[in-house]
DNA sequence: ACAAAAGTGTTAGAGCTACACCCATGC
DNA sequence: GCATGGGTGTAGCTCTAACACTTTTGT
C-alpha cells in the first residue's frame, strides 16, 4: 500500500497533453499521386490546408481512432491505413501541446468520388503541388512518402490505389508516380506477372487507347493471405526497385 | 475572433492523456541478442521487470525525452535510438490511459558494463528467456525485434551492437543471433566486405580461437556517412538475408 | 599430434538489365 | 493507311547459393 500510493503519485505529477491523429490519405488518379487535404477552418490560419485529422477519445484504441476519424471525413470504410510515426516536438501545435500520431492511408481515387461530392471540404492535390499546410504536417507528408515506398518495394500495396479491375500500364504508372521514375515495361510485367497475385480477364479496357488493354484482378487468395498475414505475400517487387530506394 | 474562441473551445474538449515513452535497448553479448530490462519497484506488480520508460515533460521532443531517459537509466550518451511504434490500448495501463512511444536503441553490451554495475536496477536478458513483462512490454520487444531485422537488411546497422574491432566470425555470430538463423561464413564475408565499409587491421583477436581471428573495424568515412544520412550508404545485406525476412 | 576455429575459390543457376519489333484499333 | 499505345522474347551480366579443404596454434 506504501507503494501503490508512490506510484500513483508519480502518474499525478506528469504532465498530461493532447493526443491527435492525422492521416495521409494517398490516392492516385492515374498519373500522379495525390494527398488528400481538409480545410478546416477552425484554426489559427484560416488560408491553410490540413491533413485529416481529429483527437482521440477516452476509450479507443490508437487504430479505432484513425479510423473513426477517416471513416468521419471521407465515409470510406475498410481502407488500407496503417500507424506512421508520431511527432511531438514542444512547438509544433501553437496553441497547446499536442502529440500527433500519424497514419497513411491508400485509397481508389474512383471509389470515393461519390462521397466527396457530398461534403465538399476535402480536396485532392497533386503531391507536387501541395498548399500552405497547418503546423507540421507538410513534414508528414515526407514521411509518408517514404513509407510508402518503403513499403511498396516489398509488398504489393500499391493495389489498394487502383480499381478492382486495372490494366498493367495503369500499374506500371502508379509505380513509376510512387517512385518518379520510369520502368521498362517488357521488365515490369514479367516480374508483376512473376509473383502470380493477378489473374487477367478476359475484357480489355476500351476506350483509352486504340488497342485497348488487357484488364487484370488481385487473385482471391492473395488477398486473403495480404488480410490475415500482410507479411506472408512473397513479393519480390523489391529486386525492380532497390537502386531507386538506394539513391532516393 | 469567432473562429479563434470556437477553436479554443474544441482544443479544452479534449481528453488529455499521459505520454510515454519507452525503449527497447538491445545487446549482443558475443552469442545471443539481448534486452535491458529494470525492476521498477514502484509498480502495481512489484515481480514484473519493465522496458526502460518515463513521462514526455512539458519542454521536450518525443526523441529528447527517449534520450533523456535512456541516459538517466543507463548513463550512455549518443546511444543509437530510432522510434519505432506507438501504443495506446485504453486498458494498456489499468492505472491511467497512457499512450506509450516506444524507441529501439542498440548498445554495445561491454561499453555498458561499468555503468550497469553502479546501479543495479538494469540487468540484460537474453531475448529467448524474457521474464514476465510489465503491461503490454513483450508485445513493444517483438515489434522492435521485427523492425531490427528490417533495418539490419538495409543499413550495416549491426555494427552499433559490437565493440569498435570486432572480427568476422563476431560479425556473422551477431546477424545470424538477428535473424536466427546460420550463413555460410565464405559467402557472408564476401558480401560483408564487397560493402567496403570495413577496414583490416593488423592485429588478431586472441584467446578465444587458437588459430586468432583478424580484428577489423568500421571505416572512418562510412561512419561520417551514416551519420549525416544514414539512408546514403549503399548497403546490399539484403540479398543475403531476403528470403529470411520473408519467411519470418 | 590433434582438436578447434579461421580463412579462402569455384561453379551452376537465378534474376536483373537492356534492347526492338509486331499487333490491334480508332480516326 | 497511319498514328497510338499494347504486347511480347532474348542475350549478357551480376549476384546468390552451395560446397571442402588447408592453415594456425594452444593444449
Amino acid at each position: 500500500m506504501e507503494n501503490h500510493g508512490q506510484m500513483l503519485e508519480q502518474y499525478k505529477q506528469q504532465t498530461k497533453c493532447l493526443v491527435a491523429l492525422d492521416s495521409i490519405i494517398f490516392g492516385f488518379d492515374g498519373e500522379k499521386l495525390q494527398c488528400l487535404l481538409v480545410k478546416r477552418g477552425i484554426q489559427t490560419d484560416q488560408e491553410s490546408w490540413s491533413l485529416m485529422g481529429g483527437w482521440l477519445r477516452p476509450d479507443e484504441s490508437l487504430d479505432q481512432a484513425a479510423n473513426r476519424i477517416v471513416v468521419e471525413l471521407t465515409g470510406l470504410n475498410h481502407v488500407f491505413l496503417e500507424q506512421l510515426y508520431s511527432f511531438g516536438n514542444p512547438m509544433r501545435d501553437p496553441i497547446e501541446r499536442t502529440v500527433s500520431i500519424t497514419y497513411y492511408a491508400l485509397i481508389n481515387v474512383h471509389a470515393y468520388e461519390e462521397e466527396r461530392n457530398k461534403n465538399f471540404i476535402a480536396k485532392w492535390f497533386d503531391l507536387n503541388e501541395l498548399p500552405p499546410l497547418l503546423f507540421d504536417h507538410h513534414q508528414f507528408i515526407q514521411t509518408a512518402i517514404q513509407a510508402l515506398r518503403q513499403k511498396a518495394a516489398f509488398y504489393p500495396v500499391g493495389f489498394e490505389l487502383l480499381p478492382e479491375k486495372f490494366t498493367l500500364p495503369q500499374l506500371q504508372a502508379l509505380y513509376e508516380a510512387i517512385y518518379m521514375t520510369t520502368f521498362d515495361k517488357r521488365n515490369f510485367s514479367r516480374k508483376i506477372l512473376s509473383l502470380d497475385i493477378l489473374e487477367k480477364l478476359e475484357e480489355k479496357q476500351r476506350g483509352f487507347s486504340k488497342k485497348g488493354a488487357y484488364l487484370y484482378r488481385v487473385k482471391e487468395e492473395a488477398k486473403k493471405e495480404s488480410a490475415n498475414d500482410f507479411h506472408s505475400i512473397v513479393s519480390n517487387v523489391d529486386g525492380l526497385f532497390r537502386q531507386k530506394l538506394i539513391t532516393s
